[in-house]
DNA sequence: AAAGCGGGGTG
DNA sequence: CACCCAGCTTT
């Protein structure tokens, strides 16, 4: 549910979801039909189809609980890259790293990316593993997600009071200079000097410096 | 690598 | 109005 949806729009369905199917095999077994009915108003309704066929697979191929693992985890429908991760790290304890939208902008300034994503994504997932530690690696990822949400946040990061400001290779930069920006469309980051700091899930920069307002070009 | 998929909240 | 939200699946 929480796929590229806000928590805030999800609470009131979920608590609703797993209270009327309080688990896999009640999913599994219920009509497809009622559980769209249940979705209306959440969107992307490819999901609430992945979640059935999720829950029957796990009911008839994990006896009802979800597999320990990434790799296994990710063969299921709906689950992918983050929520296997997320799922390994929060629920089973694993050491796995967990790498959403927040924590993609968190790490790409953390470590002063430049790289435009997509292509930068598995160097992220890579230092995101190297930062999480061996214990409570679900509590460090949520942290991290929150840390996204409310501090390092898109635009106007709140470096001020970021816990990881002295760490951070951003933290160097001006911040009072540091704001965020959004390309033209047709255009492509351009690296000038040191300055600029390009990152984020669609390849546009996140912050650079005011006096390079007029930096992009086609 | 890029498109397609939704609805709702926020500045 | 633009932008963003605990992304995944399919071209």
């Amino acid at each position: 549910m929480l796929q590229q949806t806000t928590v805030q729009a999800v609470l009131p369905y979920f608590l609703k979801f797993v209270t009327r199917w309080p688990d896999v095999t009640a999913l599994a077994d219920e009509d497809e039909e009622e559980i769209m009915k249940a979705w209306a108003g959440l969107g992307y309704y490819s999901r609430a189809r992945n979640l059935k066929k999720c829950a029957e697979r796990v009911a008839r191929e994990h006896h009802g609980l979800f597999p320990d693992n990434e790799a296994a985890l990710k063969t299921l429908p709906g689950i992918g890259d983050y929520t296997a991760a997320a799922i390994a790290a929060v629920v089973f304890d694993r050491h796995a790293a967990v790498v959403d939208g927040n924590i993609e902008r968190v790490i790409a300034r953390f470590t002063r990316l430049t790289t435009p994503l997509p292509a930068a994504k598995l160097a992220i997932k890579e230092h995101m593993h190297t930062l999480t530690p061996a214990e409570r690696p679900g509590d460090f990822a949520q942290a991290m997600m929150d840390l996204g949400a409310t501090i390092c946040t898109p635009k106007r990061p709140a470096c001020a009071l970021c816990p990881l400001r002295d760490m951070c290779a951003v933290s160097g930069l001006d911040e009072a200079e540091l704001y965020p920006v959004k390309p033209p469309k047709n255009t492509r980051p351009v690296r000038r000097g040191a300055a600029f700091v390009a990152v984020a899930t669609d390849g546009s920069v996140l912050m650079r410096r005011r006096s390079e307002k007029g930096l992009l070009g086609a």
